[in-house]
DNA sequence: ATAGGCCTGGAC
DNA sequence: GTCCAGGCCTAT
């Protein structure tokens, strides 16, 4: 469940359930996930605190007493189970952050991709991140300036973490549909009143999954499902027009070719 | 710019 | 069986 709101609702779930907790054991459930938590790195956590657990872009970062951190990413696929004293631990369970209380924090994750990593005090947590897709500092001045001279298409471009932090495959189409923009237009030569548009999708469509945090992903009749991604074929919500995918830099485009341009 | 790799599961 | 998947990294 991983852009910018689904972990942002997870990373409060994580707060709300090991603020203050001390780590009693970690433990690796699947041999993938060592490539990213080593054995030694997984066992030297044991006693320490979790002061706060913070959220940049898609990455959760529990800060540790001692000073250092263990940052997590959900890639494709990843959330947080939390158990009670006792309890088992849900399916597909890879990382399971065991407390002195008795409570789990524990990383689900079925294809095993997720990346668990110690950060030393002082070290870098994380690689070079542009503004978060959802705040005024992601405005039209910031993306006109990151599009200006690229030739590369805009959605991609959108998908780009050190312009714009957050952003992933179902919500750049979602937003370049809001915009009315063509996913396919070079960024140079996206016109500035197109920038405005798609900087106001970005923050509409963050702000409407941010305020639902369970139910956007879902079926159902809430009217908030995708207006284009994974319609291919099906009519456009504004035109009628029968929505396409293509691929663009390996990853499925939605959009309605009759209405954005 | 594109392809492949990492993993597993679900749809067909 | 095949293809596809909410991400990101590396190699070509």
């Amino acid at each position: 469940m991983p852009e910018l709101p689904e972990v942002e609702a997870a990373s409060r779930i994580a707060r709300r359930a090991v603020r203050g907790e001390t780590i009693a054991e970690v433990e690796v459930l699947h041999p993938a996930q060592r490539r990213s938590l080593p054995r030694r790195a997984a066992q030297a956590l044991a006693g320490d605190r979790v002061t706060r657990v913070a959220r940049r872009a898609k990455y959760q970062v529990l800060h540790l007493a001692s000073g250092r951190s263990l940052v997590v990413h959900f890639r494709m696929a990843g959330d947080w189970g939390v158990t009670s004293p006792g309890e088992s631990l849900p399916r597909h369970s890879r990382v399971a952050l065991r407390f002195t209380s008795g409570r789990a924090l524990v990383l689900v994750d079925p294809r095993a991709l997720c990346t668990v990593t110690v950060v030393e005090a002082g070290d870098r947590p994380l690689p070079e991140l542009g503004p978060e897709a959802d705040r005024p500092s992601f405005s039209a001045a910031h993306l006109g300036r990151a599009l200006r001279d690229r030739a590369t298409a805009i959605k991609p471009l959108l998908l780009d973490q050190s312009i714009v932090a957050g952003i992933g495959n179902i919500y750049a189409s979602e937003a370049l549909w809001r915009a009315r923009l063509d996913p396919r237009r070079p960024g140079r030569d996206v016109q500035p009143a197109e920038v405005k548009r798609v900087v106001a999708a970005v923050h509409r469509v963050m702000r409407e999954a941010l305020a639902h945090p369970e139910r956007y992903y879902q079926d159902g009749e809430d009217g908030l499902r995708f207006r284009v991604y994974d319609r291919e074929g099906q009519p456009c919500r504004r035109c009628r027009g029968p929505i396409q995918r293509i691929t663009q830099a390996g990853r499925s485009t939605y959009w309605c070719p009759a209405c954005q341009r």
